[in-house]
DNA sequence: TTAAATTTCTCACAGCTTTCTCACAGGCTG
DNA sequence: CAGCCTGTGAGAAAGCTGTGAGAAATTTAA
């Protein structure tokens, strides 16, 4: 077993290559899970709590550069390109496009295994910083871990929308974020630019949390910008 | 000019290569310090304020892993590591170690660029609270990150315009900005030339944060040409 | 499986804010 | 004084947001 606790997607289509992969990453106690197109990848992504992607860039669908661009949209998570495409200037462009390693093939299971280690490690130090998972606001608070709602001292329902919402602007205490931005973290990238329905959803949230909605004490409106929680 | 402002580090006793990287480095724009030993590079950690270390390996007076060791006592610099050793039980060790990641010679430009913009960005990503967002002229206060704008201890509302004209001021405070260059850099290339909108929405800007709006404090009128934000 | 309940989205419209335009006043310069 | 530039107030036009009602979609329960 490792220290991590992690869960990888292999994203390959040399189904000898990705038995390879799976077979190391099973000895050394990682989780993971397997697909072959870049389709595939991203419905992965979004169904399961992926914490590393490994990325084959020759894919049958798309190109794994495309794959590296759209997840970087909306997640962080690290992406380890395993290429057989040895040119420097692909190696450039998938770093740049948001890939934080390059391994050509031929590689050693040990080396793998280093650079996944290394790659978590960044992870982890990251997220340690932002270890915090209550935060409040006057009396409303949040349980990121317990996926809870409070106001004063009582549980607040919210549905899962809301929660997003609300979760994203705890998230960002102070800051106002743009309808365009919240509108890709809550709905996903490919929602598009209507803010009808960012507008909707706001007003039911508003309507629990606030105790005047046409008067927020909580989050505020910036007409033509977006919205921000206060920061007290 | 690259988007990064770092300082790297090169240990490298090869004066060849170290002549090498340090002329990628200048092409990009990267300032740099040079040392060929150990006992030089852990000199250079505490007297400098060093941003990045690209390391060798096989240094005259101690091992490069030993370096590595030392410096994570106390130390969260990105470590590249440049060896010429390609055993994978080095990479690994070295990875393991603490290296965020490992380049074996020979090794391009190109490469090597794109691996320290991928380290770079992960360091900044890390401390992006360390990059100044709040600037201060007199009472009046500007938070971009927040897009928050403060007069003394107040919150200001700002329309978008108006907060896009001040930032574009405190963004470079103390510079006279000509009318065209504001109308460009706030209404976009398409706008035309017209300075009617700008001067309304001036005055009104002027309004909220001059005391005096006739005989301004903070954004002073530089007749035939622009405006300009007080410097201190 | 179907049915009920909940959640989410869409539409239409009212009310408000922001932005632009116009007209004019005042100051500076030659 | 005339010409040019800048500042300002008023008002129109455009744009943005909040909201209720109901449709559509999704989830939960039976």
């Amino acid at each position: 077993m490792n220290q991590f606790n992690a869960n990888i997607l292999i994203v390959e289509d040399d189904v000898q290559i990705r038995n390879f992969i799976s077979y190391t990453l099973k000895a050394e106690g990682f989780k993971y899970f397997t697909t072959g197109t870049a389709q595939g990848a991203l419905n992965q992504l979004i169904t399961n709590q992926i914490d590393l992607m490994l990325l084959d860039l020759g894919l049958p669908d798309f190109d794994g550069m495309d794959v590296i661009a759209k997840v970087r949209e909306w997640s962080d998570i690290p992406i380890l390109v395993v290429s057989a495409r040895d040119q420097d200037k692909e190696k450039a462009a998938a770093l740049d496009a948001g890939a934080d390693d390059y391994l050509t093939k031929p590689f050693s299971a040990t080396e793998l295994m280093a650079r996944i280690r290394v790659a978590l490690r960044h992870m982890y130090k990251q997220n340690s910083a932002s270890l915090q998972t209550v935060f409040t606001v006057g009396e409303l608070s949040i349980d990121l871990e317990k996926r809870l709602v409070y106001l004063g001292s009582c549980e607040l329902h919210t549905t899962p929308l809301e929660y997003s919402l609300l979760a994203l602007f705890f998230k960002n205490i102070g800051k106002v974020l743009t309808t365009g931005y919240i509108i890709k973290q809550v709905w996903g990238s490919g929602y598009g630019t209507d803010t009808q329905a960012l507008r909707a959803l706001m007003a039911g949230l508003r309507r629990k949390i606030e105790e005047n909605p046409a008067n927020p004490r909580y989050i505020m409106t910036e007409i033509g910008v977006g919205y921000r929680l206060v920061d007290e």
